[in-house]
RNA sequence: GGGCGAUUAGCUCAGCUGGUUAGAGCGUCACAUUGACAUUGUGGAGGUCACAGGUUCGAGUCCCGUAUCGCCCACCA
């Protein structure tokens, strides 16, 4: 018999630490099961959780614990990404320092350390969560321990062998906060307001040409003024040179479908580089470049009397002049859509340096396919990854010019220059170290000097799923458990962590890296709005956790919003979810009250009703879960055990559980205080992935010695299923008599006559005349 | 410009392959209730299911537009 009045959030510490020390939750690669992989998304570092981000996370728990109660032998990893620009960024902030004017070796200290200071956050949340992971072992990592970076880079070695990685020097997306080249899905656009100046140009005549730019500061850097082929008022132009205001250099004037006749005069100015259009088309029309911005962002000496102004600085001074010469028009306010880096949010500029690519483009069609392999939850968002994959059009630079990352292991001949890569396995350092002993150039020669540069970060995240599927670490449970069963992320990581681990997978297995993908929304706040710092509307989750517990956080992340949509906070909602957490406590106190009276039993048709009820329940839950959809167990379930169970069954067999006065037999008390039981122990059951404490904690006290969350899913079973017509004009019939007797002010046990009980309902007469107390 | 999704009670959302008077939670109003329920129960009010057409015996549910919002993609300098 359950004593505890009330379910308090405090029970949960006993019960998880519990479960961590007990070995039934934690991965056995030597199971006879099935196995079930998640790629556990890992935190970085510094990250913070609002609530969105940790519900999340609990939803990783809910699908480890749902498996598992279907028979899987579920590996739930837990890990830390520690890498890169994130770090790197956090530590530059904290210490006052930047990256570029600090020794290598000091900054990766204090990244390390760092990384160590802050990385336990989130890991607490987790657990207090109720998320039961691997928090040791093989199957915890840290993006940037060897172990790990020598995973990323056998990775690099195995496809340079399969000859998909050259390097090249040429413009790419350049961050001048970040110092380093960075990749197409690091880029992020932003509206922002910026002039559109319009300049006189000059033909060879001496002819006036208008023309608009948003990049006047490049104006020393333009290559050509295009028009478009269609262009009536400009096809006179075709071959002679204009002449470019303040810089007097003559360009040609070109015809060119990349500049629309409807924007500005129609006539475009290209420079080299304004923006990824004007790359293309330079090379495409193999036309000089001039760079006028170096590698910290500055004007350089090119630009003349702009040298070393950076680029928005250049860009004032530069209108300034323009307005006080002749060649200035006007300029108007325009919106851009700017390119900015999705760490730090600065302008992207186009700087060429030479680095590292992976071949990505010649991968579109056969990526495509092997998107058609795997199920998304839910499935709108595979268009979302195939838009992208159909945007690919230039190879990805995986070379980064930062310190905390996994080295690039290439050392170089000191002689002919040719790289050198060593064999895989194990984890290199190049910038310091030199080349392992067996190493020797083609021109014989083993002098070598190493590789200074690390990879993206991205490199290291898209191998999760085969390092935790044991790929290079445990060759038989690779074997076993690749592909990774199910990846779970958020949306807007589906161009960089989903794309990537699908391309490199591909590119190494040519298999899918997972069966399910699963894909969750934002989380927003009371309005609607996304959850974000800058705009200070961030819930944490803790305070919530300690007030509410981690069950009623998991139950209102299940029951708030279906698969992929964003799901909003409220406090209301968090509320309605302790109620039913009460409810159910209270509902499981009441029914641990009966004990059975011998072992005989005899089921009456109100017992038969709530079994075919209870079943129809499990068939619901059961699709849902077996789709990732927590949405719709958590509400069958507390619609079947509140509006169903409670409210009309257990009214239906209070009596005779009692059975006070004798009126029943003992099979027939038995009946109900059995089915009471069943129905309870059941629904425990399917409410244990998604509200694992309360439902242990209830079960414990009532059903077992043992867990509840290494019991099997409940299974349909074979009941009387033509007694669910019935169950609208019961609830009905209740309805009805319950506010007759409010409309005679009579209380709900006093006695009412004349009392015409339907004949399709005489089944269910003898518990309906004590529930209500019906007399003749 | 293209794609995807959304638009259902005051608020947040369910409504699968079209079928009788459109649902839930919260809120609101009224009443009842002290032995499972720091509450619960019952009842009421509240919706021309974004707008305009079409298919059909019959449409939130299918088709075609339009509008608004959100997200993704795209070479608007």
């Amino acid at each position: 018999m359950i004593k505890e009045k009330r379910w308090k959030p405090e029970f949960e510490r006993e019960l998880f630490d519990k479960w961590i020390k007990s070995k039934n939750f934690k991965f056995n690669p030597e199971t006879k099961k099935d196995i079930f992989t998640v790629d556990t998304p890992p935190p970085t570092a510094n990250a913070k959780w609002h609530v969105g981000g940790a519900g999340a996370y609990s939803f990783l728990d809910m699908i480890a614990r749902i498996q598992r109660m279907r028979g899987f032998e579920v590996l739930l990893p837990w890990c830390s990404d520690r890498n890169g620009l994130p770090m790197e960024v956090s530590v530059e902030k904290h210490h006052k320092i930047k990256m570029h004017e600090t020794p290598r070796k000091e900054f990766i200290e204090l990244t390390a350390q760092w990384a160590e200071k802050i990385g336990g956050e989130v890991t607490n949340i987790a657990k207090k969560m109720g998320v039961v992971a691997e928090y040791d072992g093989d199957f915890y990592y840290e993006t940037d321990k060897p172990y790990y970076r020598k995973i990323t880079q056998s990775t690099f070695i195995e496809l340079w062998n399969k000859g998909l990685i050259y390097e090249d020097t040429k413009p790419n997306n350049y961050c001048i906060s970040c110092g380093t080249t960075i990749a197409d899905a690091e880029i992020e656009y932003e509206d922002k307001s910026t002039d559109l100046v319009y300049l006189n140009f000059e033909t060879e005549e001496g002819k006036k040409l208008e023309i608009a730019t948003t990049r006047p500061e490049l104006l020393g850097a333009c290559a050509a003024i295009l028009y478009n082929p269609e262009d009536e008022r400009y096809k006179n132009l075709e071959g002679k040179k204009a002449k470019i205001p303040l810089y007097n250099d003559e360009v040609p004037i070109l015809s060119h479908p990349s500049a629309k006749q409807e924007f500005g005069t129609g006539l475009m100015m290209l420079c080299s580089y304004g923006d990824y259009n004007d790359i293309r088309t330079i090379m495409e029309l193999n036309l000089p470049e001039k760079i006028l911005i170096d590698k910290e962002g500055n004007m350089s000496e090119k630009s003349g009397k702009y040298n070393g102004l950076t680029v928005l600085d250049a860009r004032k001074k530069i209108i300034e002049d323009l307005k006080s010469s002749e060649f200035f028009v006007k300029s108007e306010k325009i919106n851009h859509r700017t390119p900015v880096c999705w760490r730090c949010k600065t302008n992207v500029e186009f700087v060429a340096m030479p680095e590292y690519y992976l071949k990505q483009v010649k991968f579109k069609e056969s990526l495509k396919k092997i998107v058609d392999k795997i199920k998304f939850h839910p499935k709108e968002y595979k268009q979302n990854l195939l838009d992208w994959i159909n945007s690919v059009s230039r190879d990805w630079v995986i070379s980064r010019r930062r310190y905390y990352g996994t080295e690039i292991p290439v050392w170089y001949c000191e002689g002919c220059k040719k790289p050198w890569l060593p064999k895989p396995g194990e984890y290199y350092q190049p910038w310091k170290d030199s080349p392992p002993e067996y190493a020797i150039c083609e021109c014989g020669s083993k002098e070598f000097y190493g590789d200074e540069r690390t990879f993206d970060t991205w490199m290291d995240s898209s191998i999760t799923e085969l390092f935790i599927t044991g790929y290079k670490r445990f060759p038989e449970l690779f074997e076993r458990s690749f592909p990774c069963s199910l990846r779970n992320q958020g949306k807007d990581i589906i161009r960089s962590w989903l794309y990537y681990s699908l391309l490199k997978t591909y590119q190494l297995l040519e298999a899918p890296a997972f069966e399910h993908v699963f894909i969750n929304g934002h989380g927003v706040d009371e309005d609607g709005k996304k959850m974000s710092k800058s705009v200070g509307n961030i819930i944490e989750p803790m305070p919530v956790l300690e007030k509410y517990g981690a069950d009623a956080f998991r139950f209102w992340c299940a029951s708030e919003t279906s698969v992929g949509n964003d799901f909003r906070y409220s406090e209301e909602r968090m509320d309605a979810s302790q109620k039913f957490l009460t409810k159910l406590w209270n509902l499981s106190r009441f029914i641990s009250m009966f004990e059975m009276e011998g072992e005989d039993f005899e089921l009456q048709e109100s017992d038969k009703w709530i079994l075919a009820e209870l079943n129809r329940t499990i068939k619901k839950c059961d699709e849902g879960y077996k789709n990732f959809n927590f949405f719709i167990p958590a509400n069958e379930i507390k619609n079947f055990s509140w509006n169903f169970f409670a409210d009309h069954y257990l009214e239906l067999v209070k009596s005779r559980a009692y059975n006070r006065d004798n009126f029943f037999s003992i099979k027939e008390k038995n009946a109900a205080i059995k089915t009471l039981r069943m129905v309870l122990k059941k629904t425990l059951k399917l409410l244990a992935p998604i509200c694992p404490f309360i439902t242990e904690k209830i079960w414990l006290e009532m059903f077992s010695k043992d867990s509840i969350h290494i019991e099997l899913f409940p299974q349909e079973e074979n009941t009387e299923n033509s007694l669910l017509n019935l169950s609208k004009d019961l609830i009905e019939l209740n309805s009805g008599i319950w506010k007759t007797k409010k409309e005679k002010g009579m209380g709900l046990n006093s006695e009412i006559k004349n009392v015409e009980i339907p004949d399709e309902l005489k089944i269910f007469e003898k518990d309906l005349k004590k529930m209500h107390n019906i007399i003749e």
